[in-house]
RNA sequence: GGUCCGUUCGUCUAGCCAGGUCAGGACGCCAGGUUUUCAUCCUGGUAACACGGGUUCGAAUCCCGUACGGACUACCA
């Protein structure tokens, strides 16, 4: 297998935006290929263009480009075997399904999708299954019932007429996938599916059999839901004298709650995006959240992602896109499907967020505080970045960390103050607040090693000092290490926050 | 309904192919510790082989069946 030249591929419909499930086929499929030194390429099956829906070709370019995920070959790269989008590709259908009519292999079928619709119904009172198969397709109207002759006019007057694929009636397909093993299914339960459709596209089947062969792919992973038709696949590839790729077929995602594959919808209603970026619906409006607007890191979403169905074998749980391409196989990727954690996404995000530098992370919060209306100089936020960030699991949650460094406190916890402003409190701040002017080197050390003196010599209560101080400086009984805090707002802040906090809780009656 | 695929802690999973481990890890949750607060952090704990047969000295692991779940069943991908 490694010897030959690895060429998988992502293929899209440009339906909708992307969701995660799809970012995960092709995860997997370019960590494949970059593990095997082999070619990832892109290409856009929009052969249904009643289901076209602008802004969704665009969509799939920037989440991958969001993620990080590049291409080798394909739409917005070009490559060899352009063009790689399918609607471009109408002629070359064109010529593999003459071969097919050719051979006997496929055929026309003029049954107007109201007449089948029809039968359909009738087989439906009659508690019957329709299908259009060996048993069914001499009753219908194509050119196998048909005369050679009542064929030919039909095509001479135009007649609307799709291609049909000639299942053989009773043939046993043996297939080997690479996850899941051997599978065999017998013919007879498979129709004659559509090929070419009467507006003058192939469909699916076609188009990705055809396209897979001429782009040279050596390994087709997708997802479960094309197991089924991978007996087609396989059937097609040999009535066309193709040779036959790799499959593999990948567990779905499931939705969180209960069971099923997770949709579109979910998302919304669970509370965490499907989506790895944003989508705002063009027809209706209606807003999609994304990871990346919530705030995720592509590499903590990607990582997160990768982890969903495959494991490397050992006790790594953090893996860079690299590392991940090192580890990958297919061989560890599990057989059933995953259902999405929500909790663990966010846990991810959190091992990201610690690991970036204080300065990076200053940066992204820069835009936050302008919004806050805060006036403060860079080498401050990174010095408040670092005193919060293990506490937070998006950058989103910085301002609410650590709001205190930038403004004094308006108003203070009502319980705080109830548990923690005692009748000796404003005494004892005011003597502290005396000590803390007398020191000249307002260092977190410094101010800590003389407070701590004082707390001691005057044998004050640790907690009684500390509560009562923090909730003059916070406003709340939260934050880091309050020494840093006062280190970092500065000496004159420091005072000035005692004593509007002295103002505003006053000497409490004993 | 039919066809195919799947099933280990609440969740993601290791172990299964080459039967023998107290069934391991992570997220979550709970408890304890550290701490001036909250959070972090550290330590510990919680919790699973869907069920029934068979093969075997021995089965999560191999075989069969059942149940449950999912995908597919369009001139959609």
């Amino acid at each position: 297998m490694n010897q030959e030249n690895i060429r998988v591929r992502f293929a899209p419909s440009p339906t909708g935006p992307l969701h995660i499930g799809g970012v995960r086929t092709a995860l997997y499929n370019y960590l494949f290929a970059k593990k095997n030194k082999g070619k990832f390429l892109l290409r856009i099956e929009d052969t249904d263009q009643t289901r076209f829906v602008p802004g969704a070709e665009e969509y799939i370019l920037e989440a991958f480009k969001w993620c990080g995920i590049e291409f080798d070959e394909g739409i917005g790269k070009g490559g060899p075997f352009a063009p790689y989008k399918q609607s471009e590709r109408s002629e070359i259908y064109k010529q593999f399904v003459d071969q097919l009519l050719e051979s006997g292999d496929a055929y026309f079928a003029f049954d107007t999708p109201e007449e089948l619709s029809a039968i359909r119904k009738q087989f439906e009172s009659e508690k019957k299954t329709f299908t259009y198969n060996a048993t069914e397709r001499n009753k219908l109207k194509n050119s196998l019932s048909l005369s050679k002759a009542e064929t030919a006019e039909l095509l001479e007057n135009n007649a609307p007429y799709v291609i049909r694929f000639k299942m053989p009636e009773n043939k046993v397909v043996v297939m080997n996938d690479l996850i899941r093993g051997r599978v065999e299914v017998n013919t007879r339960v498979l129709d004659d599916k559509v090929l070419f459709k009467s507006d003058g596209l192939p469909t699916y089947h076609l188009a990705n059999v055809v396209d897979d062969h001429l782009m040279e792919i050596s390994h087709v992973i997708r997802g479960e839901e094309w197991l089924p038709s991978l007996p087609l696949h396989v059937l097609l590839y040999e009535a066309l004298g193709f040779e036959k790729p790799e499959f593999a077929h990948l567990p779905l995602l499931l939705k969180p709650d209960g069971n099923g594959k997770l949709s579109k919808r979910d998302g919304d209603r669970l509370g965490f995006p499907v989506f790895p970026l944003e989508w705002t619906d063009p027809k209706t409006g209606a807003v999609s959240s994304g990871y990346r607007e919530d705030g995720y890191f592509p590499e903590a979403f990607i990582n997160m992602l990768a982890l969903l169905g495959w494991n490397p074998g050992d006790e790594r749980e953090l893996f860079t896109l690299d590392e991940l391409a090192e580890s990958f196989t297919l061989e560890r990727v599990g057989k059933s499907g995953s259902k999405f954690d929500a909790e663990k996404a966010k846990w991810f995000n959190h091992q990201y967020l610690i690991q970036k530098s204080n300065e990076e992370l200053a940066t992204l919060f820069l835009p936050v505080l302008e919004q806050e209306g805060v006036e403060t100089d860079f080498s401050k936020v990174v010095q408040v970045v670092g005193l919060i960030k293990e506490r937070a699991h998006f950058v989103s949650e910085f301002w609410e960390q650590s709001a205190f460094f930038f403004k004094a406190p308006e108003t203070y916890d009502a319980k705080a103050v109830k548990k923690r402003w005692k009748a000796q409190s404003y005494d004892q701040m005011a003597e502290l607040k005396e000590i803390l002017s007398g020191i000249d080197v307002f260092t977190s050390e410094n101010t800590e090693t003389i407070t701590k003196a004082w707390i001691e010599k005057k044998e004050y209560g640790m907690g009684a000092i500390m509560n009562a101080f923090r909730l003059l400086i916070v406003g709340a009984p939260k934050g880091p290490h309050l020494f840093d805090i006062i280190a970092i707002i500065g000496k004159q802040e420091t005072l000035e926050r005692l004593e509007r906090g002295l103002n505003k809780l006053g000497k409490k009656e004993s």
